[in-house]
DNA sequence: TTGCCAAGAGAACAGATGTTCGCTATTCTA
DNA sequence: TAGAATAGCGAACATCTGTTCTCTTGGCAA
């Protein structure tokens, strides 16, 4: 029995507002939090959920359906969660490859509003002037994109083999990375050169060991 | 505002249920859990459990409703290993009381290399030149003394009623406690006034949550 | 006693919610 | 091309559920 790519967004969606909010969502809210209006239709892929074995339903009460485990393993949660941080990047590797995993701290990554974040280390000082420290560790969500303005962690294709946190500015035709640190100049990215830049998330927050 | 005998099974009632099923329980199921029939008295105790800030409700949802941090205290279940946060700082209260605790973060005083930690709210600028920003959440291992230098959480009775961050500096006859902001003077304390001094621990991390 | 307060019973109401039904659109396959 | 599978819309219904009201009971202090 496998199931629809919009089954899977479901138990996505009830996983995540489980575990935000400490209660089943409605099979309205679902419709709202996935964008359709009908509830009926919203049912049905409950429904198949549940005769899938991943939706407990007691009948005759509202609101009050359990995740089996087999619907927490799909989804990925891990009983102990827990942010895993990346050191040095290795050129030819996927960024986030196992290989690169330096330690998994072990920190909710909810304390910083995200269900999947990762870490990493902080090289220089080109952050300085956010209060960004060389050694300090850079909480990440995963994202493809971000907002102006907003602190990304990115990798330039070609020019670097590690990932840097920079401040994204989207112009007309170009995207500048900005350092945090007025004696850094910004590189700019524009026409072709803009499909270098690869968005792996935005920074959520920051955390720093003192010796 | 005290609990009631009878409030405080309702909210064990609703704690167990809770963790049991993974969601809250209807006003009538707690009836039958606890042995009366009439929903409106139920009601009223679940409102008074509300106002005492022990329940959030969200008015309009059915069987949508969350236990607090201090309805988990009162009840005594424990997560996680964690640090509890401390926010303003109550006059007369002992500094660490559970009254003043603002938030219990889900992170393992391990990483910090502490068996025992807390975390005090930054607030204000004068700790800028060490990268430490308002806002910031300064993690504290507990300890009664510190080397010259180190930055560290500190009490000073009779002067603040919040306990404040630090550089410790030992001098002959005195103690300075220096910010680490150019704009800020030290404060020293020499001959008796060492006495008001109260050290709360030794910095050892930082975490900054990013909006 | 009198008054106050916590607690409960029972009824009633309004709204949220699960659930069902019929119809349509799109996509993929036999 | 016909049919199945998937997904959606919108309406409608029964009931679960929070909430309010009134009345009653028992304990406790002034």
């Amino acid at each position: 029995m496998k199931l629809t790519e919009k089954q899977k967004k479901v138990l996505e969606f009830i996983a995540d507002f489980q575990t935000r909010e400490g209660f089943p969502p409605s099979v309205r809210e679902m419709c709202q939090g996935l964008g359709t209006s009908s509830p009926g239709s919203m049912h049905k892929h409950v429904q198949a959920l549940e005769t899938r074995g991943y939706i407990e339903n007691l009948p005759g009460k509202k609101r009050a359906w359990k995740l089996t485990q087999r619907a927490w393993d799909q989804v990925g949660i891990q009983t102990s969660p827990s942010i895993p941080l990346y050191g040095r990047i290795a050129a030819g590797l996927p960024i986030l490859a196992q290989q690169n995993k330096e330690e998994e701290l072990p920190i909710d990554p909810a304390l910083f509003g995200s269900r999947e974040a990762f870490a990493l280390k902080v090289q220089g000082d080109s952050m300085k002037d956010v209060q960004i420290r060389d050694g300090d560790l850079a909480i990440i969500r995963k994202q493809q994109d971000a907002e102006n303005g907003q602190i990304v962690a990115v990798m330039v294709e070609g020019l670097e083999t590690e990932a840097t946190l920079k401040i994204l500015r989207r112009k007309r035709n170009a995207i500048e990375l900005h350092p945090a640190n007025e004696e850094f100049k910004p590189q700019v990215f524009s026409g072709k050169d803009r499909a270098r830049v690869t968005i792996l998330g935005k920074l959520v927050g920051v955390i720093r060991r003192t010796p």
